[in-house]
DNA sequence: AAATCTACCGAACGAACGTTCGAACTGCCA
DNA sequence: TGGCAGTTCGAACGTTCGTTCGGTAGATTT
């Protein structure tokens, strides 16, 4: 495979500079990669990483197994496309939603309902993010990981702040406090199915209401309805 | 392998009717399968079920390849026995402590505390349980999952009656409630470390003050300091 | 002493895997 | 028209894997 690593990062081919070549070999090629990437994050979302093998992947896209080879350095850059493309979309997609809130507990509630609303979207692309953390090596792990760490200390700072304004005393670990909150969201993929009965909007709303108050603690008011 | 399901299920052979044979051997049997076992859940838990290979883990324990297969019918009978043992003990130990409690509130202490609990001195075994969990198929997938259903029905019917003594016209999913508990406990898994700072009972009192007050209700009252 | 049983092992088998190689086919520019 | 770069593929290579087979050593039973 040619080097090409920032644009195989996100997905984009600007290239301004260069002589404006006919686009169309460029975004056929970027299409056919985001293809691949997505029926591979399916099986490997079934079936596991490791059981997941080139060539199952390779026949669900209709492509040949080393035809695999041209759009992938190896199997574990596949995978690291993945996990930095969705870690990257989530981390972004926060960022965005965030601008223009000052409140900690608004910002929380930002913060819940669009990581639940993003999984519920790309289930399977979260469910791949979560069970196959640490199989990534070397740079690769590195890389996602660095998003991972500004996902959290974004988190981790809301937090932060809420105890300060709320229970500045209160000897809680807010380090605990936050990974709690990555242990609710992050176990989703294990049993959340999408239904009538239970709707990305109402799960967000449940794991909110769940984290800030507690099962024990005061019913809140009932945030503005969502369909 | 000859069929003796029942004991090595439990890692007990009682066989109280069998001609009295002398039971060196059959305590050196049961000895030297549980350091097996203890062995392959260090690797599994390391390396991940499918890369932890019955050649990686019979040189760790000092057997040869073969003499692997004189404990274990397959690697996925030797992983059921694993889980098996590991949920089965989860659950004894959460019934024996809840015996004699009648408080709704005061029996999610004791299940936080003994899963917390069991965690921290297990944890290796956890993390199989918790990440191995889709891995085994057919009947040895039925038996562990019957004991996670009891488990998951121990600890709804507790949610079950907190909701119906303090908030019974709550809206809130029992079960999302419920799902999320399991959320923060077999996240664990993921980044707790034990260390002095963060005691396993400490661990366990912050989360069940998260659980039942969440971060922006009350502080609850100190309860019973633990060493 | 002979027969039986348990525990264990070296060596091999067949399958599946990730990856590579050389050759086709395509469309574009000189 | 010739050549070049991008794309795709069949076929193979070397490795690793779970599992099996035949056999040995020692203890126990007959």
């Amino acid at each position: 495979m040619i080097s090409r690593t920032s644009e195989q990062m996100f997905g984009r081919a600007p290239e301004p500079s260069a002589p404006n070549r006919n686009s169309d070999t460029r975004e056929g090629y970027d299409q056919r990669l985001n293809h691949l990437l997505k029926i591979a994050t399916q099986i490997i979302a079934q079936v596991g990483y490791d059981k997941a093998s080139m060539r199952t992947v390779a026949k669900a896209a209709g492509v040949s197994l080393a035809g695999m080879y041209h759009y992938f350095d190896s199997k574990e850059k596949m995978l690291f496309l993945i996990q930095f493309r969705t870690f990257g979309a989530l981390l972004n997609n926060l960022r965005e939603k965030l601008i223009g809130t000052e409140d900690p507990v608004e910002q929380l509630r930002i913060m819940i309902r669009s990581h639940v609303t993003y999984f519920a979207a790309n289930m399977a692309a979260l469910k791949v993010c979560s069970h196959e953390l640490d199989v990534l090596t070397g740079s690769g792990y590195e890389e996602t990981f660095r998003i991972r760490r500004e996902y959290y200390q974004l988190t981790r700072s809301i937090v932060d702040r809420i105890f300060q304004k709320l229970h500045p005393d209160s000897t809680m670990d807010r380090y605990v406090a936050t990974m709690a909150l990555f242990g609710m969201l992050n176990w989703l993929y294990r049993w959340y199915k999408p239904g009538e009965d239970r709707s990305p909007a109402g799960l967000a709303n449940m794991i909110m209401e769940l984290y800030l108050n507690g099962i024990t603690g005061p019913v809140s008011e009932k945030p503005p309805a969502s369909p």
